[in-house]
DNA sequence: CCACGGTACTGAAGCGCTTCAGAGATGGCT
DNA sequence: AGCCATCTCTGAAGCGCTTCAGTACCGTGG
C-alpha cells in the first residue's frame, strides 16, 4: 500500500486498471490509429485518474533508440556565449527548428574556450550533437565520435564525417575591406576575434598568426588583407589588436591601442559588432568623431549593429541557425553528410564609414 | 558478421570478450572500487579497443532513475530570451552551479510568451525543472504537476509545493521612486515590463493592471507608486507604458510617448536596463539631453547599463542563478521546498540622473 | 584445524517502454 | 457458404544498464 503510494504509476498500472495488455496502453499514446477510439479514450482517462503522465520519457528513449534532444556544444560558457547577440540569434533559429519536431535543446557550455568536457558529452541523452565554433582539438569532438553519434560543425573546426554550415567569412572580410579602400582609406588597423583558445589579447604577431587555430578569425583576416593587397597595402603595415571574445570592452581596448599608434589609422576593421561598437566608444572617448576622423566596419550586422548606426557585414544568423537545424534532423535520419553549406554575407554600409580626409 | 558492424558494443560486448560478468563491466565504470584494478584496467582497455564509449547514458538513466540533467523552461524563445542579458547572465549561473556535478542543461524556449508547450515537458528527460519567470497559466507547470517532477520557480509565478527564488522587486522599484522623488523630480513616467503574455503594447488603463498576470511587473510597479505616493503624486497622474518585452526598441518607444506628453515628465522609471537604454536614446532624438532634462533610471545592472551609465538597481543575478540551481540540485535530493530565497538589490546611481531643474 | 572477515566477482531481477508477429473476431465479396 | 481482408488487441522479446544478494576463494588469528 505505502509501496503504490510512493511509486508513481507505469503502463502496466494502467493496463491492468483498465484490464487490456500493456501493448495497447502503449499504443494508446503512440499509435491511436491501432486501438478503437472508446477505447482510447477509456485508456487516456483511466491514466488521468491514476495520475500517470504518458509513457516514461527514458524507457521510451531506451526502447525506440533516440532521445528526441539535439545537444549543443558551446565554445564557452552561457554569459561569454549569450553576450554575443550573434550566437543567441542563430541559437534561436537552430531551436525553432528543430524544436518544431518534439525535440529539446541540450546545452553543454564549455569552460575556458575548449568547450565541454569528453564527460558531459560522453552521458548527454542525445541523439546527435552540433559543434558551434570549437577549436579544432575540442575533447567534446573526440568524445562525439567514440560515441558514433552524428555530428554538425557550424563555422568550424573542419571535421571529416560532420555535417558544416559554415559562412562566407572570406568573402565578408573582402567586402568590408574593399568598402573602406574604396573611401580612399590607407591606414587600417584590425581589431581581431581570437587567433588561439587561450584567451590572450594584444597586438597579434605573425607567429601568433601561423600558429592561430580558429579558421573563421583566419578567413576573415585573409580577407582583409586581401583587399588591402589590392591597394599595395602590405599586411607588415597593419597593426592588429586580437581580443580574446565578441565583447564591447575588448573592442574598445583595441582601438585604444590602435587609434593610439602612429601613423594612426583611419579606419578600423572589426571582426565583430560587438568589438566595433566597443571601437567607437573608444574613438569618442579619444575626441574622434566617427565617422568623420576613423571609420569603423563591423560584422556580423546584429540588432546593435543597426541601433548603432554601423556600417557591417551582414551574415543571415537565422538562415545559419535553421541551416543547422536543418542538417541536424538529416544526419539524425541517418544522411550522410553533404558537401559544406555555406551562408551568404553582404555588405551593409550605415553612418559608421565615410571617405577618408 | 553485418549486423556487429552496424551494432554498437555494449556492456555485454565488453564481458564476453573479457570473458567476466556484465556486472563487472559495469563496476569498472561506475565502482572502481569493486574490482581489483588490473582487471578494470584490462576491460577499460578492451572497451576502448571496441570503440564501447562507456554506458549508455539512456539505458543508465532508465536503471537509474535518474537523468542527469536540469530543464529550465523560458518564457519565450531562446532569441527574445538572450537579448535580455539578464537572463543570460542568471542562466550562466545557473548552469556553472548545475554543472558543477554532472549534468547538463536541458533547454525549453516557450513561445508567444507562454512557456514551452506541456508535450515538451511530457517529453523531457529531466530530473528536476526550473521554471523562469512564467506566467501562472503556463501550461508547462500543469505539465511538471502531473509528471510529479520536483520544481523550482524564479522569480514567478507563485506555485505551491515549488521552491522559489525572487528578488525583492518592490524593494528595488521603491529605491529608484525615492532616489529620483529626493532629486526633487515630480513629473514621471514609468515603462513597464508586460502585464500580460498578450505582447500588447501601450499606455496602461488601471483595468489592465487589475488583470495583470506577472507579478513582478506589479510588484514594481508597487514599488515606484509607494515612492511616489510618499511625496503625495497619486498613481493616477503618472503614465505608465507597457513594453512587451525588455527591448530596446521598445523602450524608445515607450519614452517617445510619454516625453510628448504635457506636462513632460522629467524622470522615467523603466522596468530593465534594456528598456531604459532605448527611453535614452529616444530622448536624445528628441533633443534632450539626459540627465539634464530628463532623468532616467533601469532595472537590473547589466552590463549594458555600467556601459551606458546609467542608474539603475542592481539584482545579483550572478546569485540569483546560483540560488535557483542550489535549489534545484536540493529538491532533486528530495529536500522539502522551503521558503521562498529572496535576492536583495540595491540603487547604482550613475550618470542618467540629476536633480530636477 | 576451524571459524571468520575480507576481497573479487557473478546471476538474476529489475528499470518502463516499444514493437512485431500473430490470434480472434468481424464483415464484405463472390 | 467460403474466403480473404480488416480491425483490435495480445504475448513476448527485446532496449542496455544497475544493483543486490550471494558464491568462491584466500589469508588470519585463535
Amino acid at each position: 500500500m505505502s509501496k503504490d503510494r510512493e511509486r508513481r504509476p507505469t503502463l502496466d498500472t494502467v493496463a491492468q486498471r483498465v484490464g487490456v495488455s500493456r501493448a495497447t496502453v502503449s499504443n494508446a499514446y503512440n499509435r491511436p490509429d491501432q486501438l478503437s477510439p472508446a477505447l482510447r479514450e477509456r485508456i487516456i482517462a483511466t491514466a488521468k485518474q491514476l495520475g500517470y503522465a504518458g509513457p516514461d520519457p527514458v524507457a521510451r528513449s531506451l526502447a525506440t533508440q533516440r532521445t528526441g534532444s539535439v545537444a549543443v556544444m558551446l565554445c564557452d560558457g552561457l554569459s561569454s556565449a549569450f553576450s554575443d547577440p550573434a550566437l543567441s540569434i542563430t541559437l534561436d533559429a537552430l531551436s525553432a527548428t528543430v524544436d518544431s519536431g518534439e525535440r529539446s535543446l541540450l546545452l553543454l557550455p564549455g569552460t575556458g574556450g575548449n568547450g565541454p568536457g569528453a564527460r558531459s558529452v560522453i552521458r548527454a541523452h542525445t541523439d546527435v550533437a552540433i559543434a558551434y565554433s570549437l577549436p579544432d582539438d575540442a575533447p567534446a569532438l573526440d568524445a562525439v565520435r567514440e560515441r558514433g553519434l552524428p555530428l554538425v560543425v557550424v563555422d568550424e573546426p573542419d571535421v571529416p564525417d560532420a555535417a558544416q554550415v559554415r559562412v562566407d567569412d572570406l568573402g565578408g572580410a573582402l567586402q568590408a575591406g574593399r568598402h573602406v579602400t574604396s573611401l580612399g582609406h590607407r591606414q587600417l588597423g584590425i581589431i581581431s576575434l581570437a587567433m588561439s583558445a587561450d584567451g590572450a589579447h594584444g597586438p597579434v604577431s605573425p607567429q601568433r598568426i601561423a600558429a592561430a587555430r580558429f579558421r573563421v578569425t583566419l578567413d576573415r583576416l585573409s580577407g582583409y588583407l586581401k583587399a588591402l593587397a589590392e591597394h599595395g597595402i602590405v599586411a607588415d603595415a597593419v597593426p592588429i589588436w586580437e581580443a580574446p571574445g565578441s565583447v564591447r570592452e575588448l573592442g574598445r581596448e583595441g582601438a585604444r591601442w590602435l587609434l593610439g599608434r602612429e601613423p594612426r589609422p583611419t579606419a578600423l576593421l572589426c571582426m565583430s559588432d560587438e568589438l566595433a561598437l566597443g571601437a567607437i566608444r573608444a574613438a569618442n572617448e579619444l575626441g574622434m568623431s566617427v565617422p568623420a576622423e576613423v571609420s569603423i566596419v563591423g560584422f556580423d550586422d546584429t540588432p546593435a549593429a543597426s541601433w548603432g548606426d554601423l556600417t557591417t557585414v551582414r551574415q543571415d544568423l537565422v538562415a545559419k541557425g535553421r541551416q543547422a537545424g536543418e542538417l541536424a534532423l538529416r544526419m539524425l535520419n541517418g544522411a550522410r553528410p553533404d558537401k559544406p553549406v555555406t551562408i551568404d554575407v553582404d555588405l551593409v554600409v550605415r553612418g559608421s564609414t565615410a571617405a577618408a580626409m
